[in-house]
RNA sequence: GCCCGGGUAGCCGAAUGGCAUAGGCGGGCGGUCUUAAAAACCGCUGCUCGCAAGAGCGUGCGGGUUCGAAUCCCGCCCCGGGCACCA
């Protein structure tokens, strides 16, 4: 190639070294105990094949391939694998419009991923990759699922669910927004089945107390807590006597129970008619029900609703007073939470007191605020509802005066005594719901037996395969019912007559453990070997979208606390993702890309026009990768002209410069030149591995580059040896390898002849980057008013010395007196006057 | 309503107690190349005043702490996200 024909071309730069990292499997990592030094376990979250990669995969493995390769420079053995995560509705309901199988659809978007992948030059180990509706690995989902079954942590109930009639499937908790279906936007119904769980609320606590130990973005975990949803408080057993009936509720604020005035059932709750039943608000409680119960879910939910409810006609015994509280029902109390009936106290609880306002009912303060014990006060109702602390007054005289802190334990202690209550916890988090009753998802690997009832299908027997169906269309129940003969067995424990089950699993549960197999991805006699799994779990890095904060990250985090507690996992892997990175989206126009908006960037026309490493380092460069960032089409021509002068100063360097060794030490360096391009490309060894070790700031990181390469320019090196330029570009090339491995590696390769992957990361040498001299600013009264060169090692009284020397400085003294002098070593000195 | 983020040039952003605006985009001015233009490449470019030297102003708004504040503290405004009748 001739000097002067130096034309970046990624068109031809990019297919040549993928061929190099395909036929020499690059990239891949092997399982045996013999290969020796520290791992890293670098993960992206796995992708739903359909259609064609959007800009938010291109964004997501362009940030985990900059870890990745980061990690392995760094001395580290990495596993990066990938796999689709291919059950789901999109391919489901293509297949009920067009009546194409959503096998077909999917591997077919398989495909386009993984040519897409590869296009891109991601570093993957592809010797392990899999897709989660491959026979072979959805075997080991039913495996799962029988090994939760087995020890109880999977069961079936009839409950009331929430139904999503445009999908036609049962939706779990944490799959419904602001009741709508997630996916569909339908208000969702509430309708009594028999459906599958798994019983995640028995690792509330764990789930809850490990995420101090994990290294996750701090709004991530918050949200984690929240959904959880912890609260500590008491049961309060309140008696009936007119039917002899017990009710306990659930409070938190047991301090307040002196101060309770009435007492409050949900609407749903199982008593209420019974109660109201023969007196005189019979009536009136059966409309006020039916009109809660079939009242929009979304309405009900709002916090500004007004208060509403009915009186039953009958009370219960508050047990610490012995007072009668008159009953009611009203929707402002949730079935769902805590027993369905609540103590109310409305002086010291917002919703309580809107509802006794309403209804007139009696409000007494029993928690003395800050406001009313200064100034005693003719409004009775001054500072109420108060939620805060203080003392307690119109009690029992044994807790009167007590700070309600105290007087919280001492009244559970009392209860406790008196068997009229106990200590207690409620959470938010529900059971997890899987089953769904729809066809493209892991088949639930049971059969039910008229005899012997739910029976598991015999290991031997799995996987239960997916039958073949003309209609994929529910209607009410799973399509996989119509698949008689598949339906139709035998029972495996007495051989009776038996039916399998219909429903399939969530596909939550699919990518609940897609990342334990890719440690172990070939293995045909188990999920995985737990030596195995052993070499690499946890994930030490795993990066996805924000939206999975709660669905899927909590999801992963059960199944490992439970598959390590059924003995699957070694004891000491309790969370499967050590540390989290969440990724921001790509904007267009301050929106999100849409087909509907027409603004959506397609990664492929952008990667055949200006080639992968552009789009990768583009979308690393615009900006701090956990932030949403604005798609520009100008900016990303900047970072291919970017590229395309590196790379070309790189080719034009190797072709004209004869061969010349680096400068091995500052004492080697001749000339001003040489030392501004040495001391810059150790500046920026210093700043990219901080940015790649202790943050993600790959925008700074790339502009680092920028700026050895600005300094390369034929202007601007006049007198440098090829030495300090072969240096300043290799080091540039270097650096930017995770971003831009393709360009990287070929000029890196022009200019040294080594393959720049081959390379361990860079280490600056402090000689390049300390001078003998240095600029000093010189402030008055905190303003900048000169700078001068000093010498490195002067002292305070020198630099103090040079900066009265300054004539700037002589000006803003003259006239005034100077009051003191501030020395910053090795920055500034401030001198402080004072008008004489 | 409550809990997190955030507000810096025309735009994206850098700087977390010490030179505000690194790097990029865009616009403007100048240059190289060209018969010429475009493209490409190179250089300058925060605002106001000034011939200049230079001075003043400038990080959402108002106060405070400090020799010194984009950065720390108090009060407010705006934007984004999460949660929201959970007793």
């Amino acid at each position: 190639m001739a000097a002067d024909d130096h034309h970046y071309d990624p068109a031809e730069i990019e297919p040549r070294w993928q061929r190099v990292w395909a036929d020499e499997g690059t990239w891949e990592v092997s399982n045996d105990e013999a290969a020796s030094g520290p791992t890293s376990y670098v993960l992206e979250m796995l992708p739903y094949p359909s259609g064609e990669p959007h800009i938010g995969h291109l964004k997501v493995y362009s940030v985990g391939d900059a870890v990745a390769h980061f990690h392995r420079r760094t001395g580290r053995r990495v596993l990066h694998p990938m796999g689709y995560d291919a059950f789901g509705l999109p391919a489901e309901n293509h297949a009920i419009k067009t009546g194409q199988h959503p096998r077909d659809s999917t591997d077919t978007a398989i495909k386009e991923f993984q040519r897409q992948f590869r296009r891109w030059g991601v570093s993957i180990d592809w010797t392990r990759e899999f897709g989660t509706h491959e026979p072979g690995v959805y075997r080991w989902t039913q495996w799962i699922f029988l090994q939760l079954f087995e020890h109880g942590l999977a069961y079936q109930k009839q409950a009331a669910v929430n139904w999503d009639p445009v999908e036609e499937t049962v939706l779990a908790n944490e799959q419904v927004v602001d009741g709508r279906g997630e996916r569909s936007g339908a208000l969702v119904e509430v309708r009594q089945l028999k459906q599958w769980f798994f019983r995640i609320t028995d690792y509330a606590d764990r789930l809850l107390e490990d995420l101090e130990a994990i290294r996750w973005p701090e709004h991530v975990k918050t949200m984690q807590r929240n959904w959880i949803g912890r609260s500590d408080g008491a049961e309060v057993v309140f008696r009936n006597d007119d039917l002899g009936a017990d009710y306990t509720v659930f409070t938190t604020r047991p301090d307040t129970l002196f101060g309770a005035t009435f007492f409050v059932m949900a609407p749903e709750h199982p008593d209420v008619l019974r109660l109201a039943a023969g007196t005189e608000h019979e009536d009136e409680v059966r409309n006020y029900v039916n009109r809660a119960l079939t009242a929009d879910k979304t309405m009900r939910g709002d916090v500004d609703k007004a208060k509403t409810g009915v009186a039953l006609g009958r009370t219960v015994i508050n047990p610490v007073n012995g007072e009668a509280l008159p009953m009611y029902v009203a929707d402002y109390v949730l079935m769902e939470y805590g027993t369905g009936a609540i103590m109310a106290v409305p002086a010291h609880d917002e919703r309580d007191f809107a509802f006794a306002q309403t209804y007139g009912l009696p409000i007494r303060r029993v928690i003395e605020s800050p406001q009313t014990a200064q100034t005693p006060c003719e409004d009775e109702l001054q500072g109420l509802p108060y939620s805060g602390d203080g003392p307690l007054v119109n009690s029992a005289p044994e807790f009167d005066g007590m700070g309600n802190r105290a007087a919280l334990s001492a009244i559970v202690a009392w209860l406790e005594r008196e068997g009229k209550g106990r200590g207690s916890v409620n959470y938010r988090l529900r059971d997890w719901l899987i089953s769904r009753q729809r066809y493209w998802g892991t088949p639930i690997p049971i059969i039910h037996c008229p005899a012997c009832g739910p029976v598991a299908v015999p290991d031997e027997d799995l996987p239960v395969v997916l039958p073949e169906v003309e209609d994929y269309k529910p209607r009410g129940r799973s399509p996989l019912a119509a698949a008689e003969e598949w339906v139709r067995t035998t029972c495996p424990q007495c051989g009776a007559a038996a039916e399998r089950e219909t429903d399939t699993m969530d596909t939550f549960v699919d990518s609940s453990w897609y990342f334990l197999r890719y440690c172990d991805a070939g293995n045909e006699a188990a999920a995985w070997d737990p030596a195995v799994v052993a070499r690499w779990m946890p994930v030490d890095q795993y990066i996805g979208g924000v939206e999975h904060a709660i669905l899927h990250l909590l999801y992963a985090r059960f199944f490992t606390k439970a598959l390590a507690d059924l003995g699957h996992l070694p004891g000491e892997i309790q969370e499967p993702f050590a540390a989290l990175f969440t990724q921001g989206m790509i904007l267009r126009d301050g929106e999100k890309m849409s087909k509907n908006r027409g603004n959506v960037v397609s990664p492929k026309t952008i990667v055949e026009q200006y080639g992968a490493d552009t789009a990768r380092a583009y979308i690393l460069f615009i900006g701090p990768p956990d932030q949403d960032a604005d798609w520009s089409d100008s900016g990303m021509e900047g970072v291919h002209r970017f590229l395309g002068r590196l790379w070309r100063l790189s080719a034009e360097a190797a072709a004209d410069l004869p061969d010349h060794p680096l400068p091995a030490s500052a004492s080697g360096v001749s000339n001003q030149d040489d030392e501004r391009l040495m001391r810059k490309a150790h500046w920026a060894i210093d700043k990219d591995t901080s940015d790649m070790s202790e943050r993600f700031n790959f925008n700074t990181a790339i502009a680092a580059v920028m700026e050895i390469v600005n300094e390369v320019t034929p202007a601007k090196r006049a007198d440098a040896s090829p030495g300090a330029v072969r240096f300043a570009l290799s080091t540039a090339a270097s650096l930017l390898f995770p971003f831009a491995p393709h360009v990287a590696t070929d000029a890196y390769h022009r200019l040294t002849g080594d393959r720049v992957w081959e390379q361990p990361w860079p280490a600056s040498d402090r000689a390049f980057i300390e001078t003998a001299t240095f600029e000093l600013v010189l402030q008055v009264n905190g303003k900048v008013r000169d700078r001068v060169q000093a010498p490195s090692d002067a002292s305070r009284e020198q630099l103090v010395a040079l900066a009265r020397e300054s004539e700037r400085v002589q000006q803003f003294i003259d006239g005034n007196q100077v009051v003191k002098e501030i020395v910053v070593p090795g920055k500034l000195v401030n001198v402080v006057v004072r008008p004489a």
